[in-house]
DNA sequence: CTGAAAGCGCTTACAG
DNA sequence: CTGAAAGCGCTTACAG
């Protein structure tokens, strides 16, 4: 706090208090032999002067902030894409990365205090009005990665700019020919998957394409998702050309299904992913993706986490950060002109 | 670990190097005027004897412990699924995971104690002489998860069957007919990859079966390694018709150049993996692999970086969990026989 | 119940 | 490069 102060010490109480040393060392220790109304005041006096035994010192001369990570289900390559650029960001600003998955347990938000976390980064993590109360409480900051939800102005948030992707995305395939595109996305109810969708709807409408109901597959961020909404398109007496996946998952999920009948990527389907994780450089092909930096996400969420924690303003409570399409193997003109 | 023994003072290391307690402070401290050769036996002598400077004491005391986790390079899924292992085995027993890459810092494992860390895990990092000592000397336990390097008794490790996984990969190769079988495998150096690859030429060797010096291909534990290596065998005027690979992103670098060239998985070739990250599920086809446990090799090294942090004995400083071969799709009988 | 005094473990400026 | 000496922050046995 006063980076120039030194220390109080035992011989700074005992003076304030007007007792020796050693009485202010037993009430420290806890000693049985000391008056009650000496004990309060000296007390006082320590609490006041903030005083720390020297065994503890230490830890608080770290001027290393520890922020807590949390993350939900699994530790998919989208977590770890994020959670290497708050590592990263997090070994330049000098501070700690304590990771864990979520927890909901009574008093969570208090206990994360008390283990001394500054503040909470939750990777896509739903949190409720019960959530937030419970933070709100315990006073500790929140940033969400990629918020499943609308910004709420009581969370701090770190997104991408989704529409914009989906939107990418859907243009790169119509450019080269398709006019057959459907989408295999994400929950319905995620903010996110939902700006990637209309992101897709809009690059169609406006070159007047069809959007055919059975065209949008809304289901989870997982390959059986892309397994699935695959075999369901190709079902169709009018299955598409190319696919818009809302994940990178999802369209590994996708081409597997196309492999597995026959079909060839890009050459009978053109595929494109989202996120751009370790995942789409070794899918097989290559994945064209729209890249999301989710590196740079985890940067700014810890960098924003870490103003939080020092009681510093931020000037908004959401930030986005831009995506990119990224071309790799798995879109091609469709055979037949669409 | 001696319940009842004063812990050792400066005065007690000063009086068995015949020098006076200010030097021994000196090196304790790590000022730069202390000849090397005093500081070197002081430093023995610090060690041997356990010393624990006053303010880091308490660490010992603590509840939660606080588990470093660091990695080197990125965060691949490899990392990602020891990671998780680490953490639900945290959460079980109350303890707090902390994760970074792997720092070279001058006191770094001083550091990390003063921050409260009360063992470290290491993810197949190499750790030299010099590492080694530095961590003697902070007091810090050490576990290391899947080591490049012999089992050294100062070293807590845990790994897998790597020679009987290879045996397994191969074998299976062998049952389905192949006798033009390859490796690309990781660095000649790191123990794990050689258990793997003497694994393979035992399984070859008691078959009869030839092991052409070019099919064997040493390299790194990358995608790059799979797809060059592979380009490399192909080219062969003898290529394999089926190749085991030293884990699943070099296994999916072969399946990549196979699909480039017009090759077949598994048709054409059939490839083995090794890990079973989840990279290898979605690979297209499905990779058979040979399973590394990482999430339960992951809890155990948890789980013994707590008992080593509580200062108990570890029955070996080494232990292995079984590897188990999982047959998927990129696995069949060559074309013509072999 | 209090505190002067001895003592402990450590650090550091400085003389050699 | 070394260590005697002064000093710091704290604890504790003991006298009052």
């Amino acid at each position: 706090m006063r980076p120039n102060a030194r220390r109080t010490t035992l011989a700074d109480i005992a003076l304030a208090a007007g007792v020796s040393v050693a009485t202010v060392s037993k009430v420290v220790n806890g000693r049985g032999d000391v008056a009650p109304h000496t004990r309060t005041r000296v007390q006082e006096l320590l609490h006041q002067h903030d005083y720390l035994a020297p065994v503890f010192r230490h830890t608080e001369a770290v001027e290393s902030p520890t922020i807590e990570v949390q993350f939900k289900g699994g530790l998919t390559t989208y977590v770890a894409d994020a959670l290497e650029g708050i590592i990263d960001s997090a070994a330049e600003s000098g501070a700690s990365v304590v990771i864990s998955k979520a927890s909901r347990a009574p008093h969570w938000a208090r206990d994360l205090v008390s283990a001394g976390r500054r503040a909470v980064i939750a990777i896509t993590s739903v949190y409720t009005t019960a959530h937030l109360n419970e933070l709100a409480r315990s006073g500790l900051p929140l940033v969400v990665l990629d918020p499943l939800h609308l910004p709420d102005s009581r969370v701090n948030s770190v997104g991408a700019t989704n529409f914009a992707g989906g939107l990418a995305a859907t243009r790169h395939l119509l450019s080269l020919g398709h006019r057959r595109v459907a989408y295999i996305g994400g929950p319905a109810m995620a903010v996110c998957a939902q700006a990637r969708m209309h992101g897709y709807r809009a690059a169609l409408e406006a070159e007047g394409a069809q959007v055919p109901d059975a065209y949008v597959r809304p289901g989870e961020f997982t390959y059986e998702t892309g397994l699935l909404g695959a075999r369901a398109l190709l079902d169709l007496p009018e299955p598409p050309t190319a696919v818009f996946a809302g994940n990178d998952e999802i369209a590994v999920g996708v081409i597997e299904t196309a492999r597995t009948r026959g079909l060839r990527v890009p050459e009978d389907l053109s595929v494109v992913g989202f996120d751009d994780t370790s995942l789409a450089q070794m899918a097989s092909p290559p994945l064209t993706t729209v890249r999301q930096p989710l590196r740079e996400m985890g940067g700014a969420a810890l960098r924003t986490a870490l103003r939080l924690a020092n009681g510093e303003k931020v000037e908004s409570h959401h930030i986005e950060l831009a995506t990119e399409l990224v071309v790799r193997a798995s879109t091609a003109p469709p055979r037949e002109g669409g």
